[in-house]
DNA sequence: ACCGCAAATGCAACAGAGTTGCACAAATGG
DNA sequence: CCATTTGTGCAACTCTGTTGCATTTGCGGT
């Protein structure tokens, strides 16, 4: 089996279980011009089809045993932010969550938050317009955080 | 020198060496009806003469061995916070910042975040309308965040 | 001036997020 | 297929903040 036997051209999957055909995230890494890793791939893959930006803790829960090591993990995070495929943010628990970055995913809409669940929700209304800042203030983005209780918690009381 | 020899009326200091004087952070405790403690004191004075937001760092280094326990200043800081006699803010880098709180109102206005120095402003302008939620959502407050920089980071740069 | 008790402090151990150094593995270009 | 560059895995570590619990202390009441 040395020898290469088959001149196919690229199409299906080979003998083996693993097709590499190319993923949305991979297409994203070649386009920059950036080595495609399996965890790069799935990292950028899973914040791409998240519905809220993700802490490590997130991406390592949802990967489960693909998630890989901690400190890789990390690295990756920290390159898709560094490389401009995803943005990286703090939120008020010190946690960093990053999100893909294409066209603005979370650019451009309301969060709500439920303080039973704790979940994160996009809601598709628009952000009201930003207010007049003092001399000096250099304003980045405007984030307007609703809190409350969402409709699944809300349904299950009184 | 036992003895008080003077029928002065309540203005000097005893015949011991500490001045319990009122300082303004001890008024402004008190003005809350707070306990009054060495440690808060300490550290609210510290804050109030502190040019921008102090880490919890910060003000351990900056007290020296008047710091106390790390634990300590820990509950101290957030109790100010709490009690809204300091403002608390998350830095990019992830350390929690804090600053005397000048006015104790935090009620109907707006905050703007320094992504720099981790400080937070109140600015005068009125909240904008809370926006429609989806059916089931119960709002219970709504937080407009600014963030940019301030003009203190501002300043310092290019 | 003295008590009593809630509130604050000190100490120690713990937890979570992120980092660093280094040896080993793998992606890509030739 | 090889060489080089880059990414990965692992272990140990730092930094920031927390929790439990015993002890002290501020302060209101007597
Ligand atoms: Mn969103
Ligand atoms: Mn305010
Ligand atoms: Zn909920
Ligand atoms: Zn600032």
């Amino acid at each position: 089996m040395a020898t290469a036997p088959s001149p196919l051209p690229p199409s299906a999957a080979d003998a083996d279980g693993a097709a590499p055909v190319a993923s949305p995230a991979a297409a994203a890494l070649r386009a920059i011009g950036a080595r495609v890793t399996p965890a790069r791939v799935r990292v950028l893959t899973l914040l791409r089809e998240a519905p809220t930006p993700m802490s490590h803790h997130d991406v390592e829960t949802a990967l489960g045993p693909d998630a890989g090591d901690r400190v890789t993990l990390y690295r990756v995070l920290d390159w898709l932010a560094e490389a401009g495929l995803a943005t990286r943010g703090v939120d008020a628990t010190r946690v960093t969550r990053y999100a893909a970055a294409r066209d603005g995913k979370h650019q451009n809409h309301l969060h709500f938050h439920c303080d039973d669940c704790g979940q994160v929700y996009c809601l598709d209304t628009p952000p009201p317009p930003p207010p007049e800042l003092p001399a000096g203030f250099q304003l980045q983005r405007a984030e307007l955080d609703l809190h409350g209780q969402c409709d699944r918690c809300n349904s299950g009381k009184a």
